[in-house]
DNA sequence: CCTTGACCTCGAGCGCGCTCCAAGGAGCAG
DNA sequence: CTGCTCCTTGGAGCGCGCTCGAGGTCAAGG
């Protein structure tokens, strides 16, 4: 179990330290990350997992107050199973609409490209 | 040539009112809208189409600003397809980026999710 | 004549998600 | 010891994209 620093979490996550200490701060992790006897922010290896779900979860759209929501599900431990499926399933029909109708709109944007390359360069 | 009134051209765009003023004004669109006699905005069908590509550029995430630089250009008038050409190929390869993306986080998720199922309802 | 309602302008306000700053402490290299 | 880097906190600030409110004009209907 290595632990690291928020420079070096930062890294591995892709995140800044910055967003880090806010995700920590607006409830979006299971707990207090621990702390160096300095004071600083030792990040395991059980957080970073945990933050890179959290990750994905904001990179699918999902909003900083509904990743809350299932952090809150997740800390408060088994018996709500449930309801982290529900709120999975219900983000997951979201993203699905929604990448169905950004391809439906490349679709229509590609076909003024394809208009534009003719006008340039025409075959 | 119809002409149709903010409200109707709110509800055909799907966008609100306040939002349509505020494009024209932020310079999304390729000239002030006409007016009736009132004062009154009144859309043409050739308003309603650069509107909904206007509308198909927003929802692939591309930002007001390009938005507005693509208008510039359209309104400019000939001579600068290449340019039109190559600001849309660039948002297209960073739709495209994202949506790879996005699907790949929502592929983990999913299993994810299969695990809650098998928890919540074991096969 | 008066009300209603759709529209107008200008400018402020808001929700989101960070992002950054100031002031200070710890720890290590030279 | 000096300087450097990395970290701490609390709170302010920012960019984006709307969204809304105040106060006014105008035309139609009762």
């Amino acid at each position: 179990m290595t632990s690291l620093s928020i420079a070096e979490a930062a890294e591995q996550t892709g995140l800044t330290a910055h967003t880090l200490r806010y995700y920590e701060r607006d409830g979006l992790l299971l707990h207090s990350v621990e702390r160096a006897p300095s004071g600083h922010r030792r990040y395991t290896d059980e957080d970073l997992r945990w933050i890179q779900m959290v990750t994905r979860l904001r990179a699918t759209g999902m909003p900083i107050r509904d990743v809350r929501r299932y952090a809150a599900l997740v800390r408060d431990g088994d018996g709500n199973e449930a309801e982290r499926l529900a709120l999975l399933l219900s983000h997951r029909e979201v993203v699905e609409r929604q990448l169905a109708e950004v391809g439906s709109h490349l679709r229509a944007i590609d076909h003024k490209i394809a208009l534009y390359e003719n006008k340039v360069s025409p075959a």
